[in-house]
Order: C-alpha cells, then structure tokens, then sequence
RNA sequence: GGCCCAGUAGUUCAGUUGGUUAGAACGCCAGCCUGUCACGCUGGAGGUCGACGGUUCGAGCCCGUUCUGGGUCGCCA
C-alpha cells in the first residue's frame, strides 16, 4: 500500500492470519496485564486494532512512549485467543516484529481524554481542536458533512445545476447584517467586503444568461452568534434558476433533500413531495411560530374573547392564546419547568391549568377561568385530562409565547411529538412591508429584491392610497424543518420599474435604487429574465441530520461564541509595518 | 449591549448553617498481574477554590467589583 502501512486499522480479519503486514496510527491504549505482556491498542482514521506485545524488546519500546504518539508496526496477524465480537478486528491481533515510533507525543497528561472530548469544556476542544477530532465522536461529525456537500453536488448537477463560484472580495453592501471589512491597499481609505451572500452576483448571473446556477457558498456577516448560528461565517447551498417560479424552485428543494435526509440523517424518515405550504400569518396563528416544527401535532387557539374581563390581570386587555393538550400526564414540577423555561426563552411569562380527570378546573389560574368552565371546555374542545398553557401580551408577543409554549410541550409530551422524522414545510406569503419598529415607517420586512404578489399593478394601489401596503405579500418564501429555518429565498423583483415602485413606498427613489445595487440594477435595464432562487444553510441542514445541537459540532474548526478562533490564535494584533501599507492607524485600543 | 447560569486537582464534578489537613471518578506516576478489551489490585503525586476588595475570630461557601465561558433576547435585509 504504502511505505508506512499495508493495511488499514479497521481492516485486517480472520482472513488475513498468518499474513505479514504494517500497520501505522496513534497509540491509543495500552493495557498492561503482566511482565512484557501487554496489548496495545492502535487507532487510525479507518478504526483500531489489537498489538499485542510479548517480548521485553517491544515493551520497553511502549514503555517510553506516551499515549497518542504515532507508531508503525511490522508484524504477523493471528486469530486471538479471546475474541472480542463486538470490535470488527476484534477477532485478529497483530504480533509485532518491528515497532517505529513516527511521532512522539511529548505529554502524558492530555488537556482531556480524546475518548471523552465531548465532555471536556469547549474552549479547551476548541484550543485542542486537533486532539478533539481524533475522537471518531466528533470525526464522525465532519465526515457526515463530507457526504451530505457531496451528495447535495451530486444532485444539484444531477439537475442541470451549474456550480459556479463568486468573488469573496468584493463591496459593501449597503443593508443587511454588519459586513466583514478588508483595507484595500492600492486604494487608500478605501475597502473590499467579504460577501454577506452571493446574493447579487447570482442574480448579475441570470442578468448573464446563465440558467441554473448553484454554489456550496461561503457566506460572512459581522454578527453575534447563537448555538444554532455561527459566528462569521458559514456555508450556504445557494441556488438561483432562470425563468422559473416558485414553484420551479419548490420542485428542485423537494426532490433533493429529501433523499439525502433520509439517507444521511439521524432519523430515516423525510417529508415527500410537496412539502406543506403554510402562509406566514397562518403559521403565526397556528403554531406561534414562522418555523414550526411539524412533528408535534399541537396548535395555537386564540382565547381572547373567551377569556375577556376574567379578571386575571395579565390578561386584561391583551390579546391571550392558548394550547390544548390531550391526555396529559406530567407532573406539577414538570409544568413550572416548563413555565420557568418558556420565560427564559420567550421572556414572557405563560399561565396554565388542568381540566382533571373528574372534569374539574384545577391548577394555576383555574379559579380565574371556573365561573366560565362551561364555556371555556365548549370553545377549547376540553376533556378531561386535558391542560391548558395559556399566554399573553400584544398580537405578536402572545402569539411568539404561544410558539415556544408549544415546543416545549412537544418535548414533554411524546403522545404529541413523532419526532423520529424530518418534517419539511414551506412558509409562504411573506408580508412585503412592516412598520419599523424604531422608525415608524414603512420599511421592507425582508429584503427589498422580491417580487411583490401582484407586480406593478398593487404597487400603484398602494402608491396611491387604494391599498394597505401592509397588507401587499411578496413572493417570499422559508424552507423550515423541524422548527429549524434552513433558508429563506424568493422570486425576485427582475424589472427595473417595479423595483422602482416598490422602493418608492418606504420613500426612496431610482437614484437610491441605482447607489444601493448599481451592477444589479443597471444589469437589469439590459433585459433580465424573471428568476427565482433559494439558499438553504449547508451547517444547518448537517446539524439536523447529526441530531447536534451546537453548531459547533459539525464545522471543523469552529470559532467560539465571541468570534475567537482559539486554536489559530484569531483575530491578532498585526505588524505595524502592515498597517502602514494598509494605511489603517489604531486609533483607541481598550485593554 | 440587556438578562440568566457556571468558574474548585490534568479532565468532569461534589463540597451540609461560614468552622480542624478541600473530596470523588477518570487521567497521570510507581509496584504487582500471561488474554486484556472502560483490564484488575496496591500505593503515590497533583489545588493561589477565576481575580481583586469587603464582612467575620474564621470565607471554596456571605456581600461588592471584575474577568472568562455557555445560554437567551437585541441583532442576523
């Protein structure tokens, strides 16, 4: 095979005894169980084998090292004496002739066990990242996301995809998340920005003539991280199809993932095509939530009429939602956990109670809603055994609460979740335009490159005063699976005089249009085909699939959540020589 | 930036109302052990209890400040 190894650790079998061979990898135990006789156990990135040592010769070679050193062994395999059949090798060990030590691992205490990594704290994974990895717990992680960018290459050029890569230095973009500044050097007091996305240059490409475009894009935006958000930056499989739909783009999304869900991912089940389609505002009503997740089967009510005047004060004047659950069980402790955590998350409190098993209102602030108990069981479909968790606040705020209220009851109650499945939906007809909340103006609700549901006629209405431009929807859609938002995308805005019109509503004119997207937007007077696209989060989608929930745990080298690269040492102070040529003076340091 | 939680041995953690010499497991070191496979047995080393200040006769524990890490909200068109 190769000077080093003839054989792989995860290789040699019954079959292979008698053989001569030379294994190569790092020392990952050795059990001494008598006078030289010991078993050495040999780890590589394919598996591990038996060394068994014999001889004085060979132990005092073993003696010097410590554990994960690197070490090649020459030697005979033979069937072993005590099998183990719960190892693949477990059946063979390999009697070594020669042992070279390859390299040496000069500490005996390690910063952690590499078999028990995922225990230790996670600065120091990070800082020892090389040692983290060894543990095939988290290799396996890494290797997953190999096969998942591979297969998703596979199937976007299956469907007539061309990969084509975009500029990572390129300009600012004047809206959107913080960008990644890098100095231009020929340009003093000038300054490139790495892409928050590909976002126009795959539309400059449709402008092109390019048909179908995709790219496992890397992706950069100066903001703070979460567990499921890195920060920095990240992977997106970004896509864009000329002439197409949303529909069109619908097919595409739902007959790639699916396979490489069920064949990759923790759960061997995905949703088939067509995913549902659940409008924004309906998802808000029903679920609390613009990415909820399908495999719980409870729902939103509104209660506010219902509980109206019953002098619960949080209440009063509110709007109030509740969530039925049938045939529940939990006990008391468990619901003020669950209350507890909803306030974390949310940062608004839910209220509960129980219609017991004799049909009674009991717990929480059943003595607010008793004098209604006719009611309230006709209207939320009670029976008894049911619970009640209520929540609210403004529209929005109730509805929100609502949301996590039902995630959380999800996870407490398996009757109510079938969570072995990847449950995809689409959420449909986003709200154009909102209110800013500092502002107080008309301002895009999410990007401003969508087409709006009804083109340039409803923005003439709107211009004009015949319609609510609150109530305009974009052809703007999210892809969500399991309560994740894996992407948002949209059928874009393509014509030059709608873009204007809807630029004009949040006051702005062409001259604007022209200083925010200048290529784009001057491409787009040259004749651009309508197009439509997405871009699904590459990490995301590997996080669901390995069932972790750190984000972390499936990026090779993750930075922490300050955006400190601990391993590599980044972001560091630089030679004074190269801010002069960078033209950059440090103006206040804060130490 | 706000809020919540956590910093004790190399690692993961325990530590009672504030009270003698701060413990356990794993790891490490030494010895024993000829079929282990989370090997076993015996012994040992290893601590500025994140830092600073305060209360107290006495602080790992109480108070204040601060640093670090994690979660969450803001933010992420």
């Amino acid at each position: 095979m190769t000077q080093n190894r003839t054989h792989t650790c995860n290789e040699l079998r019954l079959e292979h005894v008698g053989q001569q061979v030379k294994l190569s990898g790092w020392m990952e135990n050795v059990r001494e169980v008598g006078q030289n006789f010991a078993f050495v156990i040999l780890r590589d990135f394919y598996g591990t084998t038996q060394v068994v040592i014999e001889t004085e010769e060979m132990m005092d070679i073993i003696h010097g090292l410590n554990k994960e050193s690197t070490i090649s062994v020459e030697g005979t395999v033979r069937e072993r004496s005590s099998k183990n059949t719960n190892l693949p090798t477990g059946e063979i060990e390999v009697v070594p002739e020669k042992i070279e030590v390859l390299g040496r691992c000069q500490f005996n205490e390690l910063p952690f066990q590499v078999g028990r990594s995922r225990e230790a704290d996670e600065s120091l994974r990070l800082k020892y990242r090389f040692l983290d990895l060894r543990n095939p717990e988290v290799k396996n992680n890494i290797i997953l996301r190999c096969n998942v960018v591979a297969a998703i290459r596979a199937a976007m050029t299956d469907h007539g995809f061309l990969e084509i890569t975009t500029p990572i230095l390129t300009a600012s973009s004047p809206e959107g998340a913080r960008d990644y500044l890098v100095p231009a050097r020929k340009h003093p007091g000038k300054f490139y920005a790495l892409p928050q996305a590909p976002q126009q240059f795959k539309q400059l490409l449709m402008a092109s003539g390019i048909d179908k475009y995709f790219q496992i894009a890397p992706c950069f935006r100066d903001e703070d991280a979460r567990g499921d958000r890195s920060p920095g930056e990240f992977y997106q499989l970004d896509m864009e199809m000329s002439f197409a739909s949303q529909d069109d783009v619908f097919a595409v999304m739902e007959d790639v993932l699916p396979p490489i869900f069920a064949k990759y991912g923790t759960y061997s089940r995905a949703s088939g095509a067509p995913f549902r389609r659940i409008a924004y505002n309906d998802a808000l009503e029903t679920y609390g939530s613009d990415k909820p997740d399908l495999r719980i089967d409870l729902t939103v009510q509104d209660a506010t009429a219902l509980l109206a005047g019953c002098g619960f004060e949080p209440f009063a004047g509110n709007t109030v939602k509740a969530v039925v659950v049938t045939n529940f069980t939990a006990a008391r402790k468990q619901i003020d956990k669950l209350c507890t955590d909803v306030e974390v998350q949310s940062g608004k409190k839910a209220y509960w109670f129980r219609l017991d098993d004799k049909g009674e209102l009991v717990g929480g602030i059943s003595k607010f809603v008793a004098e209604r108990k006719e009611q309230v069981v006709e209207a939320l479909g009670l029976t008894p055994g049911c619970f009640v968790g209520l929540t609210a606040g403004k529209k929005r705020d109730a509805q929100k609460t609502a949301g996590v209220l039902r995630s959380k009851l999800g996870l407490l109650c398996p009757e109510h979740m079938d969570k072995e499945q990847y449950a995809f939906c689409w959420i449909v007809d986003f709200p154009m335009y909102e209110i800013g909340e500092e502002s107080g103006e008309l301002e895009f609700c999410h990007n401003p490159f969508s087409m709006p549901n009804g083109g340039a006629a409803v923005l003439d209405k709107a211009i004009s005063g015949e319609v609510d431009p609150l109530t305009i929807t974009a052809y703007q859609y999210d892809i969500v699976c399991n309560g994740v938002e894996l992407s948002s995308g949209a059928v874009r805005n393509h014509d030059p005089e709608i873009m204007i019109k809807a630029f004009q509503l949040v006051g702005l004119g062409e001259d604007d249009v022209r200083a925010k997207f200048p290529a784009m937007y001057n491409a787009f007077c040259y004749g651009a085909p309508p197009h439509a696209g997405i871009a699904p989060g590459v990490d995301r989608i590997v996080m669901l699939l390995a069932g972790e929930e750190s984000i972390r745990e499936i990026i090779p080298f993750p930075m922490n959540k300050n955006a400190q690269d601990l391993l590599m040492g980044a972001p560091s102070t630089v030679e004074q020589k190269q801010l002069d040529e960078l033209h950059i003076a440090i103006t206040a340091v804060e130490e």
